[in-house]
DNA sequence: GCCCAGGAGCATA
DNA sequence: TATGCTCATGGG
């Protein structure tokens, strides 16, 4: 199934998600309590927001959402605490096992507190206007494609889709693939990027509708397929149903 | 008790 | 290239 007719057809279903959400911003009017700006893409991000969707990219990581704000919230807490701008700095200026602490939320805490003590000496030595490369964070340790894509589409505003867990699991599903003939992220990605306009906006929007479709109804265990807004177009019911 | 959640690194073959 | 194991909390 086309990609973008999959995009018009959740947009449609389920409405502009408002990613990436800022905790920094959750007071401010247009933001959800949750930090979520429908209806205001890509807002002009201060350093210590980047620096936020940047951390929540990483603390994500094989986690749910629920347990990746407690450890942000926790995160900023404490820089207001020590008076200090959410930022690289912030981060670096923790030890390694006070960091674990605020973030053990968000689960695999000793290896996230790592990643993030890099990304953090990474940010310091300073990025030049258009933002990192894919291959520099690529390089980081702790950084995959699916976290180095999402940093350059949600940080920075690049046209790049995001392939993760959810998008392989209903891609496979609408085309009638089983779980063990999966795509390669790369394979995947090129799909995306060869069927939806080249446009950061559709990508933001693109993968945070898979993420939403996903929880709402392409579940892993019991999907809610009779009420599904790709039903008609989907492989998977007519194979188990 | 189980499985899953907005993955990635590493060892092994 | 492709599996398999490890990391770890919190909700259903």
């Amino acid at each position: 199934m086309n990609s973008f007719k999959v995009y018009q057809q959740l947009l449609d279903h389920y409405g502009p998600q408002g990613w990436w959400p800022l905790l920094q911003r959750s007071s401010q009017a247009g933001y959800t309590p949750d930090g979520y700006h429908p209806g205001q893409y890509a807002p002009d991000l201060q350093i210590s927001e980047r620096f936020e969707i940047i951390t929540g990219a990483i603390l994500t990581q094989n986690t749910s959402w629920t347990n990746v704000r407690r450890s942000l919230v926790k995160l900023l807490e404490a820089a207001v605490r020590r008076n200090v701008p959410f930022g690289p700095g912030f981060v670096l200026r923790l030890e390694v096992a006070e960091l674990a602490e605020l973030i053990r939320s968000s689960g695999y805490f000793n290896q996230k507190a790592k990643k993030l003590r890099c990304m953090a000496e990474f940010c310091r030595a300073g990025v030049n206007r258009a933002g990192p490369g894919r291959s520099q964070l690529l390089a980081l340790w702790g950084i995959g494609p699916e976290t180095a894509d999402s940093i350059l589409l949600y940080a920075y505003n690049r046209p790049v889709c995001v392939v993760d867990a959810y998008s392989m699991r209903i891609f496979a599903r609408l085309n009638g693939r089983n779980s063990n003939a999966k795509w390669s992220y790369g394979e995947l990605q090129a799909a995306f990027h060869g069927q939806l306009p080249a446009d950061p906006q559709v990508y933001n929007e693109f993968h945070a509708l898979l993420v939403e479709h996903a929880k709402q109804h392409c579940s892993s265990k019991n999907p809610k397929c009779s009420k599904c807004p790709l039903k008609t177009d989907c492989m998977f019911l007519a194979q188990n149903g």
